[in-house]
DNA sequence: CGTTCGTATAACAGGTTAGTTATATAGCTA
DNA sequence: TAGCTATATAACTAACCTGTTATACGAACG
């Protein structure tokens, strides 16, 4: 099987990382780090992403809460986290989001 | 607006609906319900979908649970609830999930 | 080093979900 | 009407989810 070729992805996973607001709003701010989020002097925001930080601010709960719906978000694979020199940054797996795109399109 | 103008879906609401096992087994189930269920004496499976009992069966779950997995899925509007001579039949709303597919492709 | 800053984890509380059994409701049928 | 069948609801329990505060870890810097 290439690489290319679709392994069947876990909806239930899916879904359950995707049923929730607050996870929908984070990967809602994260198609446009630049323009959702303050600027930042380390890391490119359309690069790497938007830091922890300000989702945590964006969100309005607290940082243990916010880290752990990112977390949901990264196991899910929907969201990519690099850290860097101290701080997390996220950004869209944007393969993987049209990849479940399509098996929803295909198989829901 | 016009009715065929997409209203925005509450896509928390069909993501929690959707994030369970046993009921998105269901609506695979139910994509063809004389191929998945045992022949109904009352009422056109592919006309008004498999009757309760043949799910609670097959999901091997008590008739109860069953039976509120399947109001999860009728109040999320995916699935179409027929009530008829004392038995329930459920079928898929494809146009419910035809729509929702359409938005999250777009949206999400 | 020790402190500070950013993030992750631990421990706990409250609400929700999903299962159970028991019971109610509604439509046939004798 | 009485009784049977199919389904829905009620009441309860255990597990899970989401928020909190407190704490641990790791990198940067004085």
């Amino acid at each position: 099987m290439s690489l290319a070729e679709e392994v069947s992805i876990d909806l239930e996973v899916m879904f359950k990382a995707l049923a929730s607001e607050r996870r929908l709003q984070i990967l809602d701010w994260l198609k446009d780090p630049s323009e959702n989020f303050p600027p930042q002097e380390h890391g490119d925001p359309d690069e790497h992403g938007a830091c922890n930080q300000f989702i945590v601010e964006k969100l309005g709960v607290s940082q243990p809460a916010a880290s752990r719906h990112l977390k949901v978000l990264t196991d899910a694979g929907l969201v990519i986290a690099t850290s860097r020199k101290g701080w997390t940054y996220y950004r869209r797996n944007e393969e993987a989001i049209a990849d479940l795109t399509r098996q929803i399109a295909n198989h829901l």
